[in-house]
DNA sequence: AAAAGCGATATTGTTGACAATATTGTCCTT
DNA sequence: AAGGACAATATTGTCAACAATATCGCTTTT
């Protein structure tokens, strides 16, 4: 019901976690993604200890983990709450991944090797396709996740690659799930993709950044437009 | 002994938490700063516990949030050391922080009140007086810190406002803690704060965002000229 | 003498009970 | 009837004991 959605995505965070509080960390993590525990609901300790059959522990240290990845947020001595995602704390987000995501693609520049590069421009083909074969449909979900985990760790920088693919990505991950009903930008995204790619190609860091930055920044604007009107949680009841 | 070292700043992490992992947090993240407990060095839960008068329990609740803080590394059932500060790891540090404070100079620009502003120009007349008195020795400890910290506070952005004053701040503070004997830079740095408050004064993000990348840019290299050959750690012994 | 296997020890992970704090519902006052 | 004080309940924070795993030192083998 809830394995990490199998993707292309060779480093799984807490990966070879075999103890209780990392298999409770991930099974959390992704019931709140998938919106199984609604965004702004209590996280009541004795009941999901009981429901993922461990003690408070270990469940209490997964609540801590899901803190610092920024999916929760907890209040001393009164509890921890699924975040509840603002059109302006995703708009705050997406500048922070335009300045991350930027330097990354500059440095992937510089660093990526060549076989990473002609690894990348694979995927990019794959993803063509399969954009071509239904109508454009892939690319905003796992196609494009996985071109920018691939530049991300490119970039050489493990403090980058960490702060990115660790914390900031499953926040991006609850939002797409979130947001699933809007659909599109697939072709633009193709072509920006392919300007990228481009230019790490060419070595050239400054177009990358340029053109990561920007291909964010549309991202950002289009969510803008989408949500600025229509807001994410249903508040027709209040 | 271990308090944190007053500054100006305002938003001490962990303020109001009473709690017993809140305030062992404090501490236990003081004595890995500060050196009481070396880098590389293993924190031994029950010794550990025993030194903070607490028990086991929120002693590995603190842990686990510095982890989150990249102040310790943790292995599954193996334990948790404190991160060994290598070059390496402090330029991968400097580049992040160049594409994030970047940003926030640039969102600072934008955003910052003109009384922010203002403040912000007080504080570096009175950074120039120290420095012109101490014979430039301020800057770079506590002045600089502050400077920085007030402009990625006037970005407006909470999330990038955590993820710098939070997680990396302390980062910073650890690499300037072991480095402290190295000093240099501070009149250089002046004028460089000088140029970039002008640039937010003039509303000019793109120029803001420049000129705070190249400063950090500058201290990263001045950092790795300082430091290539002189290693951090004293491995005579090996 | 070096390496591998094995047992003893130490350390981390987990649990359930207890303490402290917050929340809820009830009763009383105005 | 509305608001506040207080008791009852629920929830979080903390602790100490227990289980599982890793580490260390020894013996044994080649």
């Amino acid at each position: 019901m809830s394995k990490p959605s199998a993707h292309i995505i060779s480093t799984a965070p807490q990966g070879d976690d075999r103890t209780l509080s990392g298999q409770t960390t991930v099974a959390l993590r992704e019931a709140i993604i998938n919106g199984d525990i609604a965004p702004g609901e209590k996280l009541n300790e004795p009941k999901l200890a009981e429901q993922f059959k461990v003690s408070r522990g270990p469940l209490r240290e997964a609540i801590r983990r899901l803190v610092a990845m920024r999916l929760v947020r907890h209040i001393p001595n009164v509890g921890a709450t699924v975040v509840t995602l603002e059109l302006q704390s995703i708009l705050e987000l997406y500048d922070v991944r335009e300045a991350l995501e930027g330097k990354a693609a500059a440095l992937a520049a510089e660093n990526m090797s060549e076989h990473d590069i002609a690894k990348l421009r694979e995927l990019l083909e794959v993803h063509r396709q399969h954009s071509e074969d239904n109508a454009g449909e892939y690319m905003q979900t796992d196609g494009d996740f996985d071109f920018h985990y691939q530049i991300i760790k490119g970039s050489g920088n493990q403090l980058l690659t960490d702060q990115l693919c660790d914390e900031l990505y499953h926040l991006i991950r609850m939002f797409r799930v979130q947001t699933s009903r809007f659909k599109s930008r697939s072709d633009r995204a193709l072509i920006e993709h392919e300007q990228l790619i481009y230019a790490i190609e060419q070595r050239d860091p400054q177009l990358a950044e340029m053109l990561m930055r920007k291909h964010i920044t549309r991202a950002k604007a289009s969510i803008k437009h989408a949500l600025s009107n229509t807001e994410l949680d249903n508040t027709d009841s209040i």
